[in-house]
DNA sequence: CCATAATATTTTAATGTTAAACTGTTGGGG
DNA sequence: CCCCAACAGTTTAACATTAAAATATTATGG
């Protein structure tokens, strides 16, 4: 996405709309990881123990449902949630092919200590915005949520 | 981020425009990785091809710069552009630490031949919002960006 | 009931990603 | 001139990520 491209003017607005898109979204993220890194959690990690705090035990393909993962990726986190007994695993009764994920009573309350600091800092993040701002940015993004049946 | 979090106002307007955000950009992301798979490429491969065409050989330390990643990364997205004759290495004479990158004749044929279909996909993916609402998302991202000075 | 399709998870192979340690190379300052 | 800061690149270890193959379990049609 070069700034040489040359293109139409249609191009160049699309083009210019989804770097600044992207670079502003990795933006977000690298200072969510840098916040998180301090408590020895990855963004992934969050996600999970956040899922499990606000919805409750569910399954790791629910998970990968929310999350937008891919199986063996849950699986993957999932695994290093558990090495540090953050979260449990235990196979469902009744039907066995499944595996309920249930966060450990360390884990529920390390997402107890850091869930303020980490609106405090999202809500820091998104300050050089107005409210009025924030909203027309969220409401843009919702549009483009749904573009995902191409191709 | 889950829908339930109980928070003020403010908390939950700036979460919702971090997760649509974010979302967004993963969508479209995804979407262009689908896109270049087609032709083998990553979206990583992609950035380094797209920056040695539109800006000419440059070091390892520039396109860890230009592309926004470590320079551990940039090492291994290469070798495996080198690997398939996509890009040439050589030392720079005078300076020996630099390594110049350039774009190898089959790399400048597979951007020749992908970059208007690269184009066209972004267009397309961006075609939901109009002109308007694509220069006002522009915008907000763009205040966003300088916002990885936190911390 | 049983063969088989469907489903959930795990594993594997490949790529990406970073931070930190390590290897050369260059440029001073003493 | 030589020691050493600084710098470019590579390697390593850990985690993330996916698609695809492999496992285990369940559901279903005949």
């Amino acid at each position: 996405m070069g700034s040489r491209y040359k293109g139409s003017t249609e191009d160049i607005r699309a083009l210019s709309a989804f770097i600044n898109l992207t670079r502003a979204s990795e933006s977000l993220l690298a200072a969510q990881g840098r916040r998180l890194a301090k408590d020895g959690l990855t963004v992934s990690q969050w996600g999970v123990l956040e899922a499990l705090y606000h919805l409750g035990p569910m399954s790791q393909k629910d998970l990968g449902l929310k999350l937008l993962k891919s199986g063996g990726n849950i699986t993957m986190v999932v695994n290093n949630l558990e090495k540090r007994s953050l979260v449990t695993r235990r196979r469902v009764k009744g039907d066995r092919r499944f595996v309920e994920i249930r966060l450990a009573a360390k884990g529920r309350r390390i997402v107890e200590r850091i869930l303020p600091e980490h609106v405090a800092g999202i809500v820091r993040d998104l300050e050089c915005l107005g409210a009025d701002d924030q909203e027309q940015l969220r409401r843009l993004c919702r549009l483009l949520g749904t573009a995902d049946t191409d191709d």
